[in-house]
DNA sequence: AGATTTCGGCATCGATCGATGCCGAAACGA
DNA sequence: TCGTTTCGGCATCGATCGATGCCGAAATCT
C-alpha cells in the first residue's frame, strides 16, 4: 500500500524533512496523483498518523484493555519497544519523530502531534483511575504520575531506538520499569 | 552573546527548522558576519552544541562526579527536569530535540548528535562500573542496563517537557524512577 | 583631518521546497 | 475500431533555502 510506504518517509525523516519528491518515489505514484488523492503534504500525513495508529502504534490503544493496571503498564511499554525495534522500519515512535522541533511550515503538525502523545497520556491515566476504583491500585496512588512515568520511559525508549539502541537492551529497561508495581 | 540566541532558535526549531534568516534575527547580526564567524550553518550548530554543553547541559558531565552512584542518578535526571523546564527557554534537551528527524541536509548533524548522546551514556556507565569496583554498587549489577535505564528516562522527560509538561510533574517522575535503587 | 580598514544592509546566486497546469499515452465502453 | 476518459511524466510556478558579492557607512590609525 502506497500510503504504508508514506509511513516509512514521514516516520524516519519527520514531517518537514519528508519531501514530496521522496514520497512520490516511496509512494511509487506522481506528483499530481497525490495532490489528487490527499490533498496536500498535511493531509496526507494526517492520513498517514491514522494508518500508524491501527498499525506500528495500535499497542498503546490496546493496551489500556488489559485486565489489570500491571498488565497495561507491561503491555505499553513493551509495545513501544517492540513498534520501535521493528527490523526493516524506521526507529522509534512516528510521534515522537515527525515533529519534535520544526520550522514554519511544520507548526500545525507539531501541535497535532502534542496532543496525540497528550491524548495518549490521557488515556493511561483514565485507566489507572479505574484500576484505583476498582481495587486493583491503592487508593492512594496517583493515576496521572503513573500515567506520566510510563510515557515518559515510552518516549525514552523511542528517542534510545532512533539512536541505533536494540530491542533486547531496550527489553531490559522495560523490564527494570516495571519491576516494583505500583511504581509509586 | 550572539551564540547564546542562536542556541534557543536551534534548540526551539532543531537543526533544519531553523533557518538563516532567523538565525541572523535572533542574533543581531547579519549573515555575511554569521559567515565570516562561524563559516557554516554547521559550524555555528557545533559551536552552539558546545555552548550547550557548557551551560543548559552542565549537568551531564557534573553529574558523574558525584560521590555515590544514587547521588549520580539522582544529579543527573534532576539536571534533565531542570534543564529542559527553564522558563523563558525552550524545553527539552537539544540533544534529543535538534535532529531526531530530518531531511538530507541534517543527516551530518543527526549522526553528531546520535554519537553526543551515546556519549553521555557511556560516560554513566562508565561511573557505574567504577562504583561497582569501589562496593557502592553490588557486584552483580549491571552498569549498562542502570545507565541505559537512566538515559532512557532523561530522554523521555525531554519528550515530555517539550511537549508541555511542567517541571513539577517531571520532577515526580524523576523521583518515581529513583523510589527504588539500584534499580536492577 | 585625511586615508585606510572593517562590517552590516541589500541584492542575488543556484538549488530545492510544496503545489499545479499541460499534454500525451494507456485504459475503458460502445 | 473509434471516441472518451483517466492518469502519470514533465515543466514550471512563486517562495524560500543556504551562501556570497557589492557597496556605502562607521570606526580606527597615522
Amino acid at each position: 500500500m502506497a500510503l504504508e510506504k508514506a509511513l516509512d518517509v514521514f516516520w524516519e525523516h519527520g514531517y518537514e524533512g519528508a519531501s514530496i519528491a521522496s514520497l512520490t518515489e516511496a509512494m511509487g505514484i506522481s506528483g499530481k496523483s497525490l495532490y489528487a488523492a490527499f490533498g496536500s503534504k498535511e493531509e496526507l500525513f494526517l492520513a498517514v498518523l491514522q494508518r500508524y495508529e491501527q498499525g506500528p502504534g495500535a499497542y498503546a490503544r490496546k493496551s489500556v484493555l488489559a485486565p489489570t493496571a500491571r498488565e497495561v503498564a507491561r503491555t505499553y511499554l513493551e509495545g513501544a519497544v517492540r513498534a520501535g525495534t521493528q527490523p526493516g522500519r524506521p526507529a522509534g515512535c512516528l510521534g515522537v519523530r515527525a515533529a519534535l522541533a520544526v520550522g514554519v511550515t511544520g507548526q500545525a503538525v507539531q501541535a497535532i502531534l502534542t496532543d496525540w502523545r497528550a491524548a495518549n497520556h490521557a488515556a493511561l491515566r483514565e485507566r489507572f483511575q479505574r484500576a484505583i476504583d476498582e481495587g486493583d491500585l491503592p487508593a492512594d496512588a496517583d493515576p496521572e504520575i503513573i500515567a506520566r512515568y510510563l510515557t515518559t520511559v515510552a518516549d525514552g525508549v523511542s528517542v534510545q531506538a532512533t539512536g541505533g539502541a536494540s530491542a533486547k537492551a531496550l527489553q531490559r529497561v522495560v523490564d527494570v520499569a516495571l519491576l516494583h508495581w505500583p511504581p509509586a
